[in-house]
DNA sequence: ATCATATGAATAATCATTCATTTATTTAGC
DNA sequence: GCTAAATAAATGAATGATTATTCATATGAT
């Protein structure tokens, strides 16, 4: 049963992942997702109870892989601004390399905090506080100004990083290419807190 | 009927917004606005054709509003690093002062252009666009650098503003207030992209 | 009296979820 | 190694709940 190895527990979440992405949680169908996964309707509620629970796991899937990875491509930068560098071109190549996942972040994060009441979205934070931590070490290593907040900067710089995906994720044709932006917007940020 | 001016219309639209902000477009029922606007459900269909049609009109007008009201302010400003300073100021106070439309904007804008299919958010556009023109401005008088790509900045700085918008949403209590926060942002941004 | 507005109960469509039935897999006896 | 219970998975048509929308009727204005 609803073992996460199992195959039709991942053939679900990745029918799902399409489904949501095409046109949002509430407009999606079950009966939807069981086509495009190949199964019958009621196979879903052998392995998740709500369709809510999909979305759920769907995106702690996601969030832990999207954590993992950037956990470790982070402790391969010494420097606490090459790692803001990295993190920003990063985030941006997984936005581009996973549209599908993108999107649901995208549009279906901005409603979890409200949809899934009390669901805490602590891959999210967990997420948001990677950028805080190098921030912090950046002030302790002297390269960041010292009246810097990281509760702040942290936001800022993935505000900043999550519009340009938004409108990566939205437009057709791409004016810029990921490496471009990635730079752009890293500068930005550096240049305007560095000491 | 549907007049814009028109008393009913307007408590629809204001109902709407608070009704929309507790639980998102698609948990909110009709019926719930009518009751929070005094009216029947019928009523409703007198001054919109579909329940979509009261969120695209919300949406218009508000965006309308924030849009004037911010044009104006940032007109009171002749150096652009002072307009940027004074958007980050007034965006943020416009949520504080709002919160209900403040939740729509960041709740349902982000659905929007995926349930709203062939609804482009032209306020919205504008709205961005309003940043763009500051930077292209700062360009021209010498005061930003000669690479910085407006198209890129403007977003960078709009997300920025518009992640601690949600944050600010979200939160129960405030760690940090509107003026210090908009100090924040916009001096990270200003010194990023300086000459 | 006529026309415009407003009402809210009734309608109808939509889907999440269930469950009686079927199909596949494992286990145990020979 | 084979067969037959026994158990587990999967099916999809039927159910039931929810709600957007309609419309026959009522109310109020001119």
């Amino acid at each position: 049963m609803g073992q996460k190895n199992n195959n039709k527990y991942r053939k679900i979440i990745s029918a799902a992942t399409r489904v949501f992405a095409k046109n949002g949680f509430y407009k999606a169908k079950v009966s939807e997702i069981a086509k495009e996964a190949g199964i019958a309707d009621g196979t879903i509620y052998i392995y998740f109870k709500h369709k809510d629970d999909i979305l759920i796991a769907l995106f702690e899937e996601k969030m832990k892989e999207v954590l993992d990875n950037m956990k470790k491509q982070i402790r391969l930068e010494s420097d606490p601004l090459k790692k803001i560098q990295r993190f920003a071109l990063l985030h941006l190549k997984l936005i581009e390399d996973n549209k599908d996942m993108a999107e649901i972040i995208q549009i279906e994060l901005r409603q979890s905090s409200k949809f899934m009441k009390n669901y805490h979205n602590e891959k999210f934070v967990q997420y948001l506080d990677l950028i805080g931590d190098i921030i912090q070490e950046g002030k302790e290593k002297g390269l960041i100004r010292s009246d810097i907040i990281p509760g702040i900067g942290k936001r800022a710089f993935f505000g900043a990083l999550d519009e340009m995906s938004r409108f990566w994720v939205l437009s057709k044709r791409h004016k810029y290419d990921i490496e471009t932006v990635a730079k752009h917007i890293s500068n930005y940020f550096i240049n305007g807190i560095k000491s």
